[in-house]
DNA sequence: TGAATTATGGAACAATCATTCCAAATCTAG
DNA sequence: CTAGATTTGGAATGATTGTTCCATAATTCA
């Protein structure tokens, strides 16, 4: 998982895989039939590792403007310590691979629309409690944010510096705030 | 340059190339030296084409506001049409590549950093004349619009539905609007 | 303990990778 | 028109790719 992470699909080989796991080739093909299963099961493993852990911050009580608060800074700090400006596995996996691969493209879905439901849910919640601007509907601030939130992980592999990725995150999160128009 | 746009570096061949192009294999390398330096130089060429011309209109004179407005809608439009969904060249290379390849990375960060000049001067400009919102600074404002700009291209390379990259746009540029806070 | 299933090491596979080489063809200048 | 330089076609290079095979070792289970 951290290989595929750091250098991607196609520049991962399988030696690689074989050195740094220090498992064998064939038994490594016996349990993921081929590279590409491999790849699956170790996106799935990001998902349900990394990726979720993260998820739970939007499952919070209390206040739901806080919680997605919570959920950006969190991405943040991640984001920004060193050796860790790797971006999102799954998002680097559907960049480089997306149009030739459907499963990943189907996970990036899913997933996606995974947390953005999960956005809609404390966006309403938010907006009924007044903490949240209803300016515009949830699906628009839960597209916004996911959108958002894509940046921000790719910026972060790209090396942007921290000072860019914490405007963003701010003023992201700026227009949730109930404004008076 | 569209091959490596659609497929990424590492998995364009230069078989790949020599088929697409009908160019020879030894005059390739004759005049780009490696499959690196050819890649290089359909980067370059990419900047000089399709990016350069949508920096254009953040030249234009007139409202400061609609000229920005008209860029993420150039790039909405641009980002939506069939056969178009690749993304930005430059982002995904630098997700495909970037830890590894400094050339790709600077590239990227000047790229960056010449659209977000082009959105403060023009964002500056809009707070004085009072179309655009001073809330914040023009610099948090500005790194706000490229991670904005930068998770749309990802998420229309990701296959989102249009309604997902309309609403990124419209609530981008909701927040440059002067309320009343 | 013994039989059956599974994991391991390591060689071997064909395919593809980027790159190089060279003789023949083409182009460029004087 | 001709000598010199450049480009072309196509074969050939060695390295690396993903994948398979098989005899041996280890493990599992009754």
């Amino acid at each position: 998982m951290s290989l595929f992470w750091r250098k991607g699909y196609e520049s991962t080989s399988v030696q690689d895989l074989v050195n740094i796991t220090g498992i064998n080739r064939a038994s490594m093909y016996n349990a993921f039939g081929d590279k590409h299963g491999l790849f699956v099961a170790a996106v799935d493993r990001y998902l349900e590792t990394v990726t979720s852990k993260r998820a739970a911050l939007l499952e919070a009580k209390g206040s739901p403007r806080a919680a997605i608060e919570a959920y950006f800074y969190d991405l943040l700090d991640f984001s920004l310590g060193p050796g860790r400006r790797l971006g999102c596995l799954l998002t680097n996996s559907v960049v480089e691979r997306g149009p030739r691969d459907a499963e990943v493209d189907h996970k990036f879905a899913s997933n996606l629309q995974g947390i953005e439901q999960r956005f809609i849910d404390k966006l309403r919640e938010g907006q009924r409690l007044g903490e949240i601007s209803s300016r515009q509907d949830a699906e628009a601030l839960a597209h916004f944010l996911v959108g958002s939130m894509t940046g921000l992980r790719v910026l972060a592999r790209g090396g942007a510096d921290e000072g860019v990725l914490r405007d963003l995150v701010e003023t992201s999160l700026l227009i949730l705030q109930p404004g008076v128009n």
